[in-house]
DNA sequence: GGAATAGTGTCTCTCAGACACTATGAC
DNA sequence: GTCATAGTGTCTGAGAGACACTATTCC
């Protein structure tokens, strides 16, 4: 087997954020060729000298291109082919990742970050990519702490109500969704931490386990 | 770039089937080094001129090591780094496949078929593969069309009834899961066929997409 | 007091689970 | 008729959705 020819060996990663409610994509310039010049999602070539393993490659990316620490990452889906990348054949494994709108100021000037539903056709499959990305998430919000990773660290029930509302695209009952949340013991109180303002102040919660954690579920 | 060394490529796949009710992996001995000689899963390197995309290189990978062609076919994770293959550092792209009982004649001599619970330790991570594969069988099946890939063409609802059993691991209640299956339209009766016995006939039912089929979920 | 948002009480309707019942074949 | 499995009727309890209510702050 000398001479077998591996594929080229890439990671890209949809990075999600929500920004006034609307769910966005980190994307940044290519600064080197093909497609030199155009918005990408932050991708690069597996380091075989240097990463532990592709989600290490996935956070060395993010962090070089866009500076920012995403506080959930997770493998999406692998990607491959003779077609999607002009350099030949290629294999990209795709990770996705959310970041709270607040932790954004230690992005890199370059980073555009843009609404999913305004997004330009992207090179490569990165347009599949972000598709892929969007159906995980929203899928995964129906039954896990996912659109948490969305949030700041302490965060009251309304925040979170909302920002499952978003990232579903549906409305959800304010008291079936505490219900649901509290059943879980996906949160926990933060004792003495509210949210105040020119009403009645809100009790902040935080994620109860660090991981995401799943609903149960029925046949 | 020229110095860029990529990782090895290959694909491994888990092939299940039901056999006697028990869940079982179908593995190969290996043929060549690393671990020559020893049972594991069927796989390979990715062909960049032969193979469409990985997908292709695990179909091929199953047809020429076992034999078979697997009615469902899922890309399942993709596990990389230096420490998992010997020969360096790897990715390998793995997949996961249901193939009933009945095909088995196809394959060939030098495979075996073991149960789920019965499996030695294998070589590589394929021991991490074939659990990951077994979760994402085991949550796919509580919300999906899924378990039915075990069974041929034409099932009765009990055969069906007991595949999802079996491959959940749990009693679920006639009743409830004709029920669900018959609400979701995951199957379709075969006018006029039935299973006979020395009991009432049965009615035979085919699955009414070719696809993978989900259930409704709400949060 | 009013405005605004937080948080709760409670009704209803749907649906899963439980389980007993009927149906229809072979013998 | 018996046996075996197919298939249905129906009760009940838990929980989701709907929605109105109370609570607590700032002004």
């Amino acid at each position: 087997m000398s001479e077998y020819t591996p594929p080229i060996a890439t990671v890209d990663a949809a990075l999600f954020t929500l920004i006034d409610g609307r769910l966005c994509v980190v994307l940044v310039r290519r600064e080197a060729e093909p497609y030199k010049g155009q918005l990408a999602l932050p991708g690069g070539y597996v380091h075989v000298d240097e990463d532990e393993d592709t989600e290490g490659t996935a956070r060395r990316v993010l962090l070089s291109k866009t500076g920012i620490v995403a506080p959930y990452l997770e493998q999406l889906f692998t990607f491959s082919g003779k077609v999607r990348d002009p350099r030949g054949w290629s294999v990209s494994i795709a990770y996705y990742a959310l970041v709270p709108e607040g932790r954004l100021h230690e992005a890199k000037a370059a980073v555009e970050v843009l609404p999913v539903d305004r997004l330009p056709a992207l090179p490569f499959d990165h347009s599949r990519i972000v598709a892929k990305a969007l159906q995980r998430l929203r899928g995964k919000a129906s039954y896990s702490s996912l659109p948490a990773f969305l949030l700041s660290e302490t965060f009251t029930l309304a925040e979170l109500h909302e920002v499952y509302e978003r990232v579903m695209g549906t409305k959800l009952d304010k008291q079936s969704f505490r219900r649901k949340i509290e059943d879980q013991s996906i949160i926990e109180p933060v004792v003495g931490a509210m949210r105040t303002g020119p009403h009645r102040p809100a009790q902040l919660y935080r994620l109860a386990a660090a991981a995401l954690t799943e609903f149960d579920r029925t046949i």
